[in-house]
DNA sequence: TCCATTTGTCACTGCTTGGTGACATACTGC
DNA sequence: GCAGTATGTCACCAAGCAGTGACAAATGGA
């Protein structure tokens, strides 16, 4: 009879053990939102022992910023539209963001925990995706410029949020102000509701 | 010398006493975050003791929702305008909406923990405060009706999902995607564009 | 006056949490 | 071979948590 504690080898590969701490973050999150999170949950789900996350990476700020770090939408994850006008292009920009956020949970996880409040790690992550957007947004832009007496910048943010706002809620609600975000359909209403706003108001006047 | 713990009578007051208790959860939620919430740190705050969340509300959840319940903008709040046509009247009742939750930060703390996961109490009042939207958005109205081949569901969602997401923004970050959010000048900027975007979705067609 | 009920107080349990020290085991250079 | 170090394991601590039972004191009705 062999014994039946089988210590399963373990894996003794540092770079592959943090790699699994920060998978297994990852899942805790998507499961139980912001509220499951910690040293304990974390070193279950990655079936690794939590002193580890302490040697490693010096706590759960830095695990959750190595988190945040490998998350997000980046340069190279859009496309630089090439024609277009000023307008045209934002809004070709939106849509694949919004794509792209739509299929990341975990992305939408950490979205919504940076707005429940400033807590250290994710806010230093949040300032990452920040620059980032801003890199972004100016690739994007290219040699168009927006039409004069138009507050790009304002109008810009006013997309962007309602976006992160409406696909947080369609995670946790499934809908909003009497707009059901579930299916493909309502979000082609949504994307097309945003197309034509930003039309009109890039549109040049005449 | 008169004894130096003075029990300081105990109102002895059921209705004052869980008046307390959800001032001073609105207190700890404003001061804390929804990370600082807990039936301990609520009954110092209140100066009672938590037993008696207990025996008069039945337990945390139900003492968030009754805060909750009383947390909100209401119909009577956003005073309905008989004037315009239908983008004029949504676009002052937006602007009144953001100015009150702007003023609001127990409600903002709310939004943004209701976004951060279905969390039992919070979504039943959410799903009140949905119901109550609904209303004032039909109030609003009046007789007043979109142009037609416009998506004024989607548009009018689009524009609170902003609204909301750069509210509770600004109190956490300070700013959003390279718009700042701090001065009374940033939020013009805002709302003016926001009255651009929809008074340009929401005229008739030529 | 006496008794039942309500209101408030306190001490306590059992549990989970973040964090650490002591140890076992494997790897690496000499 | 041997020594030193890196990796992983475990037991443990102090602190904070939600929740409860036992009790004291005030209230109000008979």
């Amino acid at each position: 009879m062999p014994k039946a504690k089988i210590p399963e080898a373990a894996s003794r590969d540092r770079e592959a053990t943090t790699q699994k701490f920060i998978d297994a973050a990852a899942r805790v999150i998507a499961r139980d939102g912001a509220a499951g999170v910690g040293v304990n949950a974390i070193a279950v789900e990655a079936g690794a022992d939590k002193k580890l996350i302490y040697r490693y990476f010096g706590g759960l700020d830095a695990l959750l910023e190595a988190l945040g770090a490998a998350t997000g939408v980046w340069i190279g994850d859009i496309p630089a539209p090439t024609k277009g006008n000023y307008g045209q292009r934002m809004l070709a920009a939106f849509t694949v963001y919004a794509e792209k956020l739509r299929g990341d949970p975990v992305l939408q996880k950490l979205l919504a925990w940076e707005l429940a409040g400033p807590s250290g790690a994710l806010s230093r992550i949040d300032a990452a995706r920040s620059r980032q957007m801003g890199k972004m947004m100016h690739v994007i832009r290219g040699d168009a410029v927006p039409p004069a007496g138009v507050d790009a910048p304002a109008i810009n943010a006013i997309a962007l949020a309602a976006l992160n706002y409406l696909v947080i809620r369609s995670a946790t609600t499934g809908g909003f102000a009497g707009m059901p975000l579930k299916t493909e359909a309502d979000w082609k209403r949504v994307t097309t509701a945003l197309e034509s706003l930003l039309t009109a108001a890039y549109e040049p006047k005449a």
